[in-house]
DNA sequence: TATTATTTTGGAATCGATTCCAAAACAGAA
DNA sequence: TTCTGTTTTGGAATCGATTCCAAAATAATA
């Protein structure tokens, strides 16, 4: 027993009485090995609990069976994270491990973490930000496979994985639609990211698959989440005709929204539907009621990305057919609470009739 | 220029008139290399961009610049990733780099995880919990130095960080004996955790200090964070001698009793001062008004355990004397919003007629 | 049974750094 | 100039796995 840790492979081959290369040969499962030896060998190695080196493994065999995730700026958004777990998921299940740097905004370092991780011979390496939107990576990143998470590169040469902001937008407008509404209002940031572009344009495509004319008195693009949500609705609510819902572009602005139908009096969801987006457990699982909400898919971002280096990247080694990097998007699923619910007998009553 | 990854030292050695042992004394910040020869060398090296390969170092030298980083959740709760980005930022700055594991809670991944680290010659390991809590881990984590985050083994027998609750409870009860109030209230929670307990218990050390008798009726035990706020309120607020302030022991509890004490027609903090504790940005910053609370050193605790394991630790060929593994607390800042400033002006009156 | 094909085996060479020792170069003292 | 002590240097051995080749053992075929 003891420090098993100093036993090597020359150790265990001495003690089953065989060479060296059957040790590794049992080690890789690689075939041509008769089943006694290999069950000799086995039991041996279980003896004196052996462990194989991974340093001396990978400087012979040059691959070292591990993923670099690096972020821009880890902490800042919770729901981010789940991103680190689909990827350390995904990485676990093929025996794989992820180093992981955060170079806190600051391309020099990142530069460093790069060139450090090359050293290491990582894999492959995942770029993740916390929040969708363009990326600028220096150069040195074409030298390993890479992958992005929640970001992009103008150019679109590197493979990348983002929330359908669309599609998110779209489900959550059709949503409302199909509870009977027919004058959604959708309360929008007024900077300019994919997100916020996406989810609006999402909004518009369902409106118009549904016949519905566009208003733009209904569509407000308001400064900052929480207070946007509160300004929003009080110059949505106002309007001549006010929505019966509101479409929020984030769960940050539906509190917001929330302050202020109470204030105005109105009921969620029986005078005003809400809606949501991002899912942010603390705030729409404890807002009341509940807040109706989309599910950015960062779970599935992370594991996409690992499993698209490990599986479908590229190796620099051997290019292949210089085909297009995938941009992948992936649907953000419904996450239905209470504040959507309006309307529900008319509609079923409707649907029975039809 | 091209794959500058396959350069070995002969290499170098050889463009630069020297033997491979003198470049790597170069490598190294050895001594007994002359200017003129070093300098030299740097120069090949950045003629040709050589980086050294990590795993031919380790292989040698038996160390691997590399500390693991085990969670048993990674994702649940959204700050508990201030102890990644900690313990990362420490690690990074004495090039030092974190491999993640996540466990999902699972005693036998747990457990091959830390073999794997074992294989891979990490120097050290950091678990981490989520929230504040004893764990129980496998002997296999004797066998390399290990701190623990946020959480404590029964016996002791490993270094440990935590939250300093009882400090916490302290100051936040404080903060409000200051305001001038005297009869404050404490919304706990029924389970029996160190955050619960150490809490209170500062909220009862506190009373004492400032020679307040302890009035078991201001105390309640609620199920649930957010609903237990909501419920306590109802209980406390409509005692015979109502508390002039909630000391709430988490935020999500005091999101429920600014729901509770909306619906009562109670202003915060005019009527009732209000304290959380944890910090959780989503809830304390956008609750109107702002929430003051106690910040979790999450941060602080895993560049503690990272320092610890790179300074402090004794390593296990040298285990020096036996002294007990140090139980770090480290102290909870209050973060000042606007829900505590109660009665302030007659706290300044009084203080200057002191 | 002799011959050929196949499977199994042992062990030297290799990956790319560090480390150590002996030799060389240099400096200082007599 | 010679001798001694110190600094600098080159290069072989080493870390612990994999890989490849030739040899041995076994199986298959005639």
């Amino acid at each position: 027993m003891g420090s098993s840790h100093d036993i090597t492979i020359q150790d265990i081959a001495r003690r089953a009485g065989v060479g060296v290369g059957t040790v590794s040969r049992v080690l890789n499962d690689s075939p041509n090995v008769s089943p006694a030896t290999r069950a000799q060998v086995h039991r041996v190695m279980a003896e004196v609990n052996y462990r194989p080196k991974a340093a001396a493994k990978t400087l012979r065999t040059r691959r070292s069976s591990a993923l670099a995730f690096i972020t821009d700026e880890i902490a800042s958004t919770p729901y981010a994270v789940d991103t680190i777990r689909g990827a350390q998921d995904a990485a676990w299940q093929q025996n794989f491990i992820l180093l992981l740097v955060n170079t806190n905004n600051n391309q020099q370092l990142l530069e460093a973490a790069i060139a450090s991780m090359l050293d290491r011979q990582v894999e492959g390496v995942i770029f993740a930000t916390w929040y969708h939107r363009m990326a600028k990576l220096p150069a040195i990143i074409h030298r390993l496979p890479a992958v992005l998470a929640d970001c992009f590169v103008e150019e679109r040469s590197l493979p990348s994985v983002v929330p359908d902001e669309v599609q998110g937008g779209y489900a959550a407008t059709e949503l409302l639609l199909r509870q009977g509404h027919r004058r959604i209002g959708f309360i929008n940031n007024e900077q300019s990211q994919p997100a916020h572009e996406g989810r609006e344009q999402g909004y518009r495509q369902a409106l118009a698959a549904w016949d519905i004319p566009f208003d733009p008195e209904l569509v407000t693009c308001q400064f900052g989440a929480a207070e946007g949500g509160y300004a929003g609705v009080y110059l949505l609510m106002r309007l001549p005709h006010p929505p019966t819902a509101l479409f929020c572009f984030n769960d940050r602005a539906a509190m917001g929204v929330y302050d202020a139908l109470r204030e105005l009096g109105l009921a969620i969801p029986q005078d005003v539907a809400v809606v949501g987006f991002d899912n942010q457990e603390i705030i729409a699982a404890h807002l009341r009621p509940g807040l109706t909400t989309l599910q950015l898919p960062h779970y599935a971002m992370g594991a996409w990305a690992v499993n698209y280096l490990l599986h479908e990247a590229p190796s620099l080694s051997s290019p292949g057919p210089a085909v297009p990097p995938p941009q992948i998007k992936l649907t953000c699923p419904i996450v239905l609470r209470a504040s959507h619910a309006w309307l529900r007998e008319e509609v079923v009553a409707r649907t029975e009739s039809d």
